[in-house]
DNA sequence: ATCGACCGCCTTTTT
DNA sequence: GGCGGTCGAT
């Protein structure tokens, strides 16, 4: 192994915590302070100190933090083959080894499949619409966001049900079978041999709770425990990790209270404090910033310092000042994505930039859509990252699904995606009999499939239903002796698969399928390179499902793709760039405008946004538009309150009038009056977070929604002429009720008097 | 069982 | 302004 000397490739900070010994240790890393580098040598220390790779656990948020601290890792040590050896993956991926491996113990099957949420919704649906409940008020998505709040805290439908007032609440709220289908849910995952992603980890934790003998196993074996971005772990992930080290062992936590910004599914910044407390941690602080410029830094800081509850820590950083951060004001939305399209252009040649040295960082996906407009435009490169990934679109998941249900037959969710196609006659009342079937006798899927002929179906369906089964025959035959590629692309034959699809002048689709098995042969060839020398190389249909099966988007970025990048800020965490564009920083939308009534969550959404401003090396720049075109709306818009937080010497404003002019502040657009009563919009339906009887002030708040006489509707007030598509030429006699639910009485020339929802209706206003 | 037309909701962030 | 879901017609 190569010796080489941690304090000269370290600061002093970074030294101290690399160093440290085996007990638990935290480090506040402030944002481009070296975390990475932290924790990448401190494994490279005890693998120099002679611990075992196998008895080191490294746990990230992202598959692509993992792998870049392997890469890093193994030049580190100079040996790749002792990084095989390391535990170090996503909380999810490593706990989905372990429970592949214990999952008998658990009721399951090792071959279980991972739902994905939109595997979840189809269960979910199928659930809602079989209880005969309404599927307005049980929204899947909606029903499956809560369900998965519920299980980041821990709570099972058997706590539920012993909660006297959520019970209560949800049959106030008219949701009173919510914990049914909570249920259910749980009980067809089950039957289905199926976990999804929020099982990965509570599933982990009841493992490790209930049994004993597995708990201590995995305690021995992990005897250096490295968790990274801690300030995001949830409390089952802190539960577990608290199974797994005791504390006198060798845990070394590492994160930045700064940067919390995922308690929308559970992330609990207390974690940190609480670690702090419980394990008498050492604690390390890395304040110096090797990312970004001066101006950067600063004014970040001064951003994130009205956070008060923090950690005290100034970050700084030796660099130049180099360029003030540009606050750049635009009229329109559109003149925004045309200003960050051109700005890339003319730094491209000024500044002698490289596309991938550009990223673009919104709040919301919805607001790609007009920045890649733009960029199409000009004929710039990009890549969008989150959205709408390649493994999500329809086809690709058919295809998929056919093989997870080559691997488990009982699964009910891929069974229903492939039986039907391509097309082959076989519909739902098929299906619902089968389930029915299933039901009543209490078998499996693959159970009753053996047994069709005990199944009242039509004839013509159970001839279809045969042939599509032993069509499959052959596959099931093939799954370990023939690589992934191979297989899919022999069955996408047999059964039309392609074919199909042009057939409905679906080509592009056709042709992600075909792009689908050419990476199938791409993680073939790259299995093959990463084993040479191994005695075995798995390039089986199992092997290919676990590994797609929890990547994202991110992680086949390849860095030397020479595209501009664009994504959420939530998605950019952890990333840098040259140049960042942060665009849309207006109130509602960062703060987003769910956000605006709770001081926890402003202080989130700040954290958020210094986390947006901390990504850019040399060049930020900030815009927002005082108008935008949403749903047909016109839409005025303020300036975000954070841009207030930044010193007047970090920043250039480019924009008429001043952006320290209060007055702004003062006004109350119909924007914000819109947002702010969309919350109470969702009440009759299953929400995120367990309803609390609903207080008389909301019940005020959601009467006066429509009686409320009011005087402007965007540029619509009594009194203004407008033309609908049907009724004509008209004039409004009066606005009722808050936006966007506002009603208009107008009197038409020829039609008379009719009231309208001015959300949907049309008008062209006059004059 | 399938297709086409319309309707309604969407827009917070993700492993 | 887009997508997915629902419903009615064949």
């Amino acid at each position: 192994m190569k010796k080489f000397d941690f304090k000269s490739e370290l600061n002093e900070e970074q030294y101290e915590a690399v160093t440290w010994e085996y007990s638990p240790s935290v480090v506040i890393a402030g944002a481009g302070s070296g975390k990475t580098r932290v924790i990448t040598y401190r494994i490279a220390y005890l693998l120099n100190n002679g611990v075992n790779a196998i008895n080191i656990l490294g746990l990230t948020f992202t598959n692509k933090a993992a792998n870049e601290m392997k890469e890093r890792i193994a030049a580190l040590i100079d040996n790749e083959r002792v990084t095989r050896y390391l535990m170090l993956g996503t909380f999810h991926s490593v706990f989905n080894k372990i429970l592949r491996r214990e999952a008998g113990v658990l009721g399951y099957n090792s071959d279980y499949t991972i739902y994905s949420p939109e595997d979840a919704y189809i269960l979910i649906r199928e659930i809602v619409s079989s209880m005969g409940l309404d599927n307005k008020k049980y929204d899947y998505r909606a029903v499956y966001k809560r369900i998965s709040y519920l299980k980041n805290y821990m709570y099972t439908p058997e706590r539920y049900l012993a909660n006297d007032d959520l019970i209560r609440n949800d049959k106030i709220n008219k949701i009173g079978n919510f914990v049914d289908v909570y249920e259910q849910y749980e009980k067809k995952k089950k039957a289905n041999n199926a976990m999804d992603f929020d099982d990965l980890l509570l599933n982990t934790y009841f493992l490790l709770k209930k049994h004993e003998d597995i708990r201590e196993k995995y305690k021995n074996l992990y005897g250096h425990i490295l968790v990274d971005e801690f300030q995001d772990t949830n409390i089952v992930q802190y539960e577990i990790t608290k199974l797994l080290a005791g504390k006198d062992d060798d845990i070394m936590v590492v994160g930045d209270d700064a940067q919390s910004i995922y308690s929308f599914r559970g992330a609990n910044l207390q974690n940190v404090y609480s670690f702090i407390r419980e394990y008498k941690a050492k604690k390390f602080l890395l304040k110096r910033n090797y990312r970004s410029t001066q101006h950067i830094v600063q004014a970040s800081n001064s951003l994130i310092n009205k956070n008060k509850e923090q950690i005290k820590k100034e970050v700084y950083s030796l660099k130049g000042y180099g360029n003030k951060i540009l606050i750049k004001e635009t009229e329109f939305d559109s003149e925004e994505a045309e200003f960050v399209a051109k700005d890339i252009k003319s730094r491209l040649y000024l500044e002698r930039k490289e596309y991938k040295d550009f990223a673009v960082l919104y709040r919301t996906n919805s607001q790609s859509r007009k920045i890649e407009e733009a960029l199409r435009r000009e004929n710039i490169p990009y890549r969008v990252y989150g959205g709408t990934s390649f493994y999500n679109r329809k086809e690709i998941k058919d295809v998929l699904a056919y093989l997870t249900f080559l691997i488990n037959p009982d699964d009910t969710v891929s069974f229903k995606r492939i039986v039907n196609f391509p097309k082959r006659g076989i519909g739902d009342s098929s299906v619902a009999k089968i389930f029915d079937y299933m039901t009543q006798t209490g078998k499996s899927l693959s159970e009753a499939l053996n047994e069709l002929d005990r199944i009242p179906l039509p004839a013509r369906s159970k001839k279809q239903l045969n042939d599509f089964l032993s069509g499959l025959n052959k596959f099931f035959a093939d799954l370990d002796s023939v690589s992934v590629a191979t297989l899919t692309k022999e069955l996408t034959q047999r059964f039309g698969i392609q074919e199909y699809l042009k057939s409905q002048n679906e080509e592009e689709k056709a042709a992600n399928v075909d792009e689908l098995i050419n990476s199938m042969a791409d993680f073939e060839a790259a299995a093959a390179e990463m084993e040479e020398g191994q005695e075995t190389v798995d390039v089986t249909v199992k092997a290919y499902l676990e590994s797609v099966s929890l990547i994202t988007d991110l992680d086949s970025d390849d860095e030397e793709d020479n595209k501009v990048r664009i994504m959420t800020v939530h998605t950019a965490k952890g990333l840098e760039f040259p140049t960042v564009y942060i665009v849309g920083a207006e109130e509602n939308y960062f703060p987003i405008s769910q956000s605006k009534d709770s001081q926890d969550r402003i202080n989130e959404e700040r954290r958020l946004f210094y986390v947006a401003m901390t990504r850019a090396m040399e060049n930020l720049i900030i815009t927002y538009s005082k108008v935008r075109y949403q749903y047909n709306n016109i839409d005025y818009r303020n300036p975000s309150r954070f841009l207030k937080d930044l010193p007047t010497g970090h920043i250039i404003f480019e924009g008429t009038g001043n952006l320290f002019d209060n007055n702004y502040r003062q006004e109350r657009t119909t924007a914000e009056t819109y947002f702010s009563n969309k919350r109470s919009e969702t009440k009759s339906k299953v929400s995120q977070k367990p309803a609390v009887a609903p207080s008389k002030e909301n019940l005020k708040k959601i009467n006066s929604r429509i009686t409320t006489e009011i005087d402007q509707y965007g540029n619509i007030k009594p009194g203004t002429r407008a033309k609908h598509e049907k009724f004509g030429i008209g004039t409004v006699e009066k606005l009722l009720g808050n936006p966007p639910d506002t009603r208009a009485i107008i009197n038409f020339e020829t039609q008379g008097q009719k009231t309208l929802l001015l959300k949907y209706a049309r008008l062209i206003v006059l004059g």
